[in-house]
DNA sequence: TCTACATTTCGTCGGTTGACGAAATAAGGA
DNA sequence: TCCTTATTTCGTCAACCGACGAAATGTAGA
């Protein structure tokens, strides 16, 4: 089915969603990681999780309690597989992208959830 | 805040803003072109080209009455490059951009403007 | 100078978006 | 079963966005 034109940008034309991109460039995630590092409210980080995933940018799959998102770099779609590929690549002297990153290397959801 | 880091998917986001930019993919276009292939108003059309430049994708020159809009492929960050040449080579089946580059072939500023 | 026309800017309007908290849903463990 | 917790959905709000026409700006040629 043919995606929406400007579709995939538009997941990523907000700076949040980008930074979920980036985050899941380095592992699988499941939203209270991503919410604890955004330090966004569960319901708006759900949010963004479904745009990029209805995008075709992520996949889920049900882990127990949790739900894992990660990047759909193996996409039949090139366009999607290109994109990725660049956002992974980009942005890596942002300093909001490398203190996400560095705040990602602390957080673990069995300490963040589990209390 | 990250306000740089989602500006080019941003300027992309829009369907009208991807259809210029495949049809600057064919040659250099004023505004008169653009306009007379989207069907939009100049104050409008002028606002998107203004938001594709200020994202770094286009650059323009005067010419006489007349500014040329192209694709600034040569632009020194790699991400507008890629994020070009991606697009360039993308939707190419889509509808919507097909019929417009069958438009633009019959388009003409000379036509268009000089009446 | 004045006129014509390409383009930009301004003001406005309605639809969309991103944010939140609260409520609903789902799933594991006692 | 009940309790806890992760996630989603719902309702709301303010801010943003894309559209338009009208007015302003810039430039070529008479």
């Amino acid at each position: 089915m043919p995606r929406e034109l400007a579709n995939v940008f538009k997941a990523l034309s907000d700076a949040n969603r980008v930074r979920i991109v980036k985050m899941l460039g380095e592992r699988e995630l499941c939203l209270c990681e991503v919410r604890e590092v955004l330090g966004l409210s569960n319901s708006t980080v759900s949010k963004h999780l479904t745009i990029l995933r209805d995008a075709g940018l992520l996949l889920d799959s049900k882990e127990g309690r949790w739900v894992n998102f990660r990047l759909n770099k193996k996409s039949e779609e090139r366009l999607i597989r290109s994109v990725l590929a660049l956002v992974n690549t980009s942005f890596d002297d942002d300093p909001t992208i490398r203190n996400d990153s560095k705040k990602l290397r602390r957080v673990d959801r069995k300490v963040i959830c589990d209390i």
